[in-house]
DNA sequence: CTGACATATTCCTATATCGGTATATAGCTT
DNA sequence: AAGCTATATACCGATATAGGAATATGTCAG
């Protein structure tokens, strides 16, 4: 069996930084394929191939104009991935030291050892 | 030219939903690797294999402990994903309906229309 | 209708992957 | 030392990838 494929989910889609950046550039709003192109630097035939991506597992929306395609971003796709990561957000952040120091608290008094500050 | 190593980044790394399984076993503390297998029903090898890559990004750190090795997540390494799609996150959290709401009062003000309601 | 423009698709090739199985390495235990 | 346990590594095969180049499809202008 091989890696899964790109299109399999969100995960995998935006494992590739230019796809990332790729949704970074449409994060204000729809862009043409060429416009991308100009932005990113990279090859028409490769925007349009991570476009391709991206649009199967629901990253990005398509409305044709005329002879282009204006590509939106889809916020929701990218939930999954946001809704795992901030899960370990307490194993870096110090938003949650205080908290820490509250459930500790609360361990202790659990336990009988109203006074607390005992050592480990 | 083929795919990014697993190993390029940790959004490589994590692309792979074993991979993510075993950061999410090791959430609540160390855990040995015969430990991860009977928790995640995999093959010996496969985990080692994948602890390797998560290693490899700096996902985990490893202790040895006799003959056991017990591997602890290191969440520092999952921070540049966080903090990439938390710049998504306004584009589906009803948490910022409100403050869209103000910025849509703020920009009429700004243009002197203060009665506000006028059409597009 | 022909040509220019915008985008998508096809073909090619090198490469890293993943699971499975077998085996190597290393630390206990007796 | 022998044997068992815990973990890592090597080998194999199938597969999907990503860039590059060429080309196809579709749309507008004159």
């Amino acid at each position: 069996m091989a890696r899964a494929a790109t299109t399999a989910d969100t995960f995998n889609a935006v494992a590739e930084p230019r796809r990332r950046a790729i949704l970074d550039a449409l994060a204000d709003g729809e862009r043409s394929v060429n416009d991308l192109v100009a932005a990113l630097g990279l090859a028409q035939p490769q925007v349009s191939k991570h476009l391709k991506v991206l649009r199967e597992v629901g990253a990005v929306d398509v409305r044709e104009d005329g002879r282009r395609r204006l590509y939106r971003i889809n916020g929701e796709a990218l939930k999954p991935i946001h809704d795992w990561v901030v899960g370990f957000e307490q194993l870096w952040s110090e938003r949650f030291d205080r908290l820490d120091a509250v459930l500790e608290d609360l361990k202790r008094e659990e336990q009988g050892d109203v006074a607390g500050d005992e050592q480990q």
